[in-house]
DNA sequence: CCCTTTTCACCTAGGTGGTAAGAT
DNA sequence: ATCTTACCACCTAGGTGAAAAGGG
């Protein structure tokens, strides 16, 4: 699915003629493994046996599960100009995640319950010939880590569920209050 | 709207390294307005007073109206390398017609009950400095006559309405026979 | 028990011809 | 009488969380 809410960036001081790819990929933070704190769990009135997903905080499972494929996702409008990249806000709305080691979408692939840093890369295309050898320094990476987030194939909290109903313009059918709150 | 059917071509003969610009435009046929044939309508039961539009034939019903702004329309992908361009059949199914001559969304502008000639014209993109020079011989132009048509804001001919009906996948509603007939 | 998968109703976004009303 | 406009139900295409079913 697509992940939301979207990475989106502004960009400066590129040269507005130059031609640029950008590019995210996703790196684990740690080598752990999360799960549900059941002690902590906010259970709401439900029938036995119906899950209850309202853990507020997460514990450490055991170590990381082996690792992904390390995928890339290229923004579709790459290559582009940097004065076109710089002229409004560059966003990631069709980077699409995933658990299914198979997939052959192209998507990124994570495992569930292990925590992730998204990266976000500028490759700048070298119009010389020998461009191979200047890729260290055509090559630049920006880390936000307030971006971090845990990948899970349910919600686990459910302020994260509301959040989502609340901003994202799909999950309209499950709103019940205005989404300015 | 957008024109149904799409106009599509497959290309040879690029150099796979080039990059290249396509786009389309459209000239009058010729310098006269059309009108409904009504001693050739083929008269459907209907209400007083609604509209039958079941001519076969077209009447000349003048002289043309001021020539509209002369727009084009450049396929998405452009610019892109001729390997690009050759790989698959070309579509222009983005390209989008109206008769609103005040019109800023780009679209093609046409006038209604007019005789139109699409074009489609293939630029080479001259890496040169001073291209400007060459601008004629970096461009050809190709004509299907088989593709002239008459513009209109509705349709004038049954057999036009239902080959669009069982053609057009948005227009699946009103299909009431297999679209294979 | 905890997590994953599948299916679904309900959205966004936008392309159809039908139809009634409007314009000339 | 002829053509145009505005609106509509009905599609395509695909992104939501809910809920039920499945798995270890």
């Amino acid at each position: 699915r697509r992940m939301f809410p979207t990475f989106q960036v502004k960009i400066f001081g590129m040269d507005p003629m130059a031609d640029y790819m950008l590019l995210m990929d996703f790196v684990p933070v740690d080598d752990k493994r999360y799960r549900q704190s059941p002690g902590l769990r906010l259970r709401v009135p439900s029938p036995p046996g119906r899950y209850a997903f309202h853990s507020s905080s997460w514990l450490v499972a055991g170590k990381a599960d082996p690792a992904t494929p390390g995928r890339v996702h290229y923004h579709p409008d790459s290559p582009a100009k940097g004065a076109q990249w710089m002229k409004q806000i560059v966003s990631f709305d069709k980077l699409k995640l995933t658990n299914n080691l198979l997939d052959d979408n192209g998507h990124i692939i994570l495992n569930s319950m292990h925590r992730y840093q998204p990266r976000f890369h500028v490759v700048y295309v070298d119009p010389r010939k020998d461009s191979e050898k200047y890729a260290e320094e055509n090559f630049k990476t920006f880390v936000f880590e307030e971006t971090r987030f845990t990948a899970v194939t349910a919600y686990q909290n459910h302020r994260i569920t509301q959040l989502k109903i609340a901003s994202n313009p799909f999950a309209k059918g499950f709103r019940d209050c205005d989404p300015e709150d």
